[in-house]
DNA sequence: AGCACCTACTTAAAATTTGAACAACAATGT
DNA sequence: ACATTGTTGTTCAAATTTTAAGTAGGTGCT
């Protein structure tokens, strides 16, 4: 069984590139929207006051702080959301959901949805996304520690 | 439990999106190739006679052609691959690998592999691991089929 | 207060990715 | 042979992302 981990991993990772595409792709023909567009909006919808410290909302979005500058500056553009200063520390800016980018949201949604049960979760059964979800959970729990506490890579064993 | 599976997808993303991010750092700082150029050569590597059309290397990378291009152009000047015209069809040319790129890979695979069981493999037991390499090669299946014949060869049920 | 050092975010420049247009060739029909 | 259409890969400009500085506030110490 060991032998098959390899294979596992790249099996993985190549159909979730594949998905990831596919899922864009519908996303932006039926919404016009980008995976991370829509991802933002979602951060957004959730949170009391639909308002996120750009800090926090680039570690949900595993994003680079320069990359939500951009990210937000567009969606900024397009009067999706807009950027306030924060009222308790005034180095930050938060980004707010408008009603725009509400209503961006409430049509993009059903759509996407769609299109996940379609490609993905449809040809799931309930074992499996059971599976799915613990193992994601798990790994995601460990990553978030990781990325806080020590990261380093363990000794190199020296196999070949 | 149709109310957990957006959960699931989200969770599914986020934790993947982080693993990536991780496993090229690790084997960015291990070996200074990126996560595609280890993917070249690790698909080149496999192949008889270590070369691909840019074309199939494209569609088995999930890259567009003219990523591909560039990506391939990088690896060439630094002599990890070498670009040969195809001899059946003079349009078309081949990525092929060079002895320096047969040796990176041989250099950063054991560090990669090791990288990849730390952060994922060996948190999964044997069931999830079989249970990741069901949905997975199953997704990925279905994909390659929707990508390629839209309507006709969709439904046929091709021998591979 | 004054000063060294964090932290949060932005900006600027370089690297990468995309998408449209292109050139070279193959395949097909006349 | 010759025009017609489809493939294969590249190129170029524009959009996106990363990397490296920069800016403006905070924090803590004396």
């Amino acid at each position: 069984m060991d032998r098959d981990r390899p294979a596992a991993w790249r099996t993985y990772i190549e159909a979730s590139q594949r998905l990831f595409t596919r899922l864009e792709d519908d996303l932006r023909a039926a919404s016009g929207l980008s995976f991370a567009d829509y991802h933002v909006l979602v951060l957004l919808s959730e949170v009391p006051g639909h308002r996120l410290r750009m800090g926090e909302l680039a570690d949900r979005l595993v994003f680079s702080p320069s990359r939500l500058t951009y990210q937000i500056s567009t969606m900024q553009r397009r009067g999706l959301v807009a950027r306030q200063p924060c009222p308790q520390d005034r180095r930050g800016s938060e980004a707010v959901l408008t009603a725009a980018g509400l209503l961006a949201l409430r049509e993009a949604a059903p759509h996407h949805l769609h299109s996940v049960r379609t490609h993905l979760m449809d040809d799931l059964d309930d074992a499996e996304v059971a599976c799915l979800t613990r193992i994601f959970t798990r790994l995601g729990r460990r990553l978030r520690e990781a990325d806080g506490g020590d990261a380093t890579l363990a000794t190199m064993p020296g196999d070949d």
